[in-house]
DNA sequence: GTGAAAGCGCTAACAA
DNA sequence: TTGTTAGCGCTTTCAC
């Protein structure tokens, strides 16, 4: 890489000159302007990042730590994230926790000397069962705002975009309940998490509202055996009319099941699901889906920390902010 | 953050003996050494990444270029990536060319300005259409070393991991005839790419030694409405009773679509897709698939890149790894 | 055994 | 208009 050194030692110049010139600088004449812009052209000149860094005290660089990167919701905020933040300029440094308390610990740590300018996480399960929070606050008092969506710690004191997930099955719930559906059941395999045990309150009451029956709720673990377990509540249900699923991949295959059991979807019975468009399609008739809107909430989590960094002499308020769902309406409801 | 300043001005001694002691120094006395390292532990001293950077002229960071991390197997990739770079104290910016040519080069340009020590990317759609090479020799030639996995642009020197494409749906349209389907189909979204052309090849070989029928292959654009088209192609060809599918989705909704029309399978069809397990649920019965071990793909880039970096001195030939596919039955084949 | 000083590449206050 | 210098945080050579 060339450096100011080498273009002032060939230009006959010093260093600030060519520094000052290459920024425009009033000070220098506009003949010296045109003369070092040229020979930094031809050399194709970028200045070194590192020594901006360095000497800015700002890396222009945004820490993600995300549990899991083949979660397709997790992996769609990323996008957006990495988007926004390409847009003003920053750049991301992705660390995967996978959903373990230590490697997200450990990942805060290692970029919090001098790596990054701040973050942008999701919690993993293990820290949220475990309730720890005092990792997220030492590394704010060093300076260094976070940023925590979706699974968000509530006792720590940040910015944070969270989904309305009870109020999305609530409403998921109710429009099933409008069909008619007399048993709606409720399945999941994220019922460890914060966002999975609000998603089955919110069912949980629209259930309890309709004095239908109690509720039905089938937990499984990860995805394993998600098709044994489906196939098992079918068959134990056989009057079953209704289904939410609170992950991306329930939903699909209990249309699957139903389909594979010989009923009719949507006339017999009714299937919402958190999935997005991609995902749905897997099966037929389409999965009617909750959608979370992961790239808008990707780039609200960075707007919020970029707004921060870049007005970090100011005490602001920290901000939740809420993206809320869409129900849409696909084949595989009324 | 604290600095070795900092830590030298409270202890009475010298930058420079701080340094030391924390490194171990033979040169510094062990009383010394305790007493330093007492007040560093104390305020959680870490060395600043940025000066570190600047001063060894390496940053410990890889740039990843992807084109969608939305596709499952890009990302289960970068996990990959990221789970090696860690392991060997790498950290890693990620960058999505969105398949934009402009982008890439962009991303490009952005990291080799000091960010990262090299490279990892998959080149994207639009590049591979073009043909375009000059911005990767241009980085490369810079001392950036580039390693590139999945798509791959063959005229740039460079090392390279990619699949045994051509032999993977070779061996799997093979096994399709053995099991004595008359009339197999290769379905693809990817038609564009590289490696889909070279999954297309093998199946036309197969094929045709089968000299069973001409190949019949369906070009889908995206995803959109491969439903609609994978009808299609069900309908207008009642004695289809095999299907290949190049990419990750069209395979369940192969399944789907024949289950839909009454169609057993495997018994009346057989299906194989480029898949994943965590997709391969998606139908019922599961798909059976083949697997590109894309977590070993990862590795294996970042195992090349990082031992590249880490013997920049010498003069290392170019390596190309090709990681086997492996086809893995599932309930979709007999 | 400890410290002073140079230097990585850059910017900016100050001097000329 | 241009140059000198200091300093960002760190390591390391060379003096003491």
């Amino acid at each position: 890489m060339v450096t100011l050194k080498q273009l002032a030692k060939e230009l006959n110049v010093s260093i600030s000159t060519v520094s000052k010139a290459l920024n425009n600088s009033e000070e220098i004449g506009d003949e010296t302007i045109k003369r070092v812009k040229e020979l930094a052209e031809l050399y194709n000149y970028k200045p070194n990042k590192v020594a901006l860094s360095l000497k800015q005290n700002k890396t222009n660089t945004i820490g993600v730590i995300i549990p899991d990167i083949l979660n397709h919701f997790l992996s769609k905020v990323l996008f957006g994230i990495e988007r926004e933040a390409a847009q003003h300029g920053y750049n991301i440094i992705t660390c995967i926790s996978n959903e373990s308390l230590e490697k997200e610990k450990h990942s805060l740590q290692l970029l919090a000397n001098g790596s990054v300018d701040g973050f942008i996480l999701c919690v993993a399960e293990e820290t949220q069962v475990k309730n720890e929070i005092a990792h997220f606050k030492k590394t704010i008092s060093q300076g260094l705002p976070i940023v925590m969506f979706d699974r968000v710690a509530h006792d720590v004191l940040c910015d944070k975009v969270i989904v309305d997930d009870f109020d999305a099955t609530y409403r998921a719930t109710k429009s099933l309940i409008e069909e008619n559906r007399k048993q709606i059941a409720f399945i999941t395999n994220i019922d460890e998490l914060s966002v999975g045990k609000l998603r089955e309150r919110g069912y949980n009451k629209a259930i309890l509202e309709s004095r239908n029956h109690e509720p039905l709720v089938l937990k499984m673990n990860k995805l394993k055996d998600s098709q044994q377990k489906i196939k098992s509540l079918f068959k134990k249900h056989k009057k079953l009319d209704g289904v939410i699923a609170a992950d991306s991949s329930s939903g699909i295959i209990a249309i699957n099941t139903a389909v594979s059991f010989g009923r009719k979807v949507p006339k017999d019975i009714s299937v919402i699901g958190f999935s997005s468009q991609s995902v749905a399609i897997h099966s037929i008739p389409k999965l009617t889906t909750i959608r979370q809107h992961a790239k808008i909430i990707g780039a609200n989590a960075a707007q919020l920390l970029i707004h921060r960094l870049q007005n970090m002499s100011e005490d602001i308020d920290v901000k939740t902010k809420i993206v809320k769902t869409s129900l849409v309406k696909s084949k595989s409801t009324l």
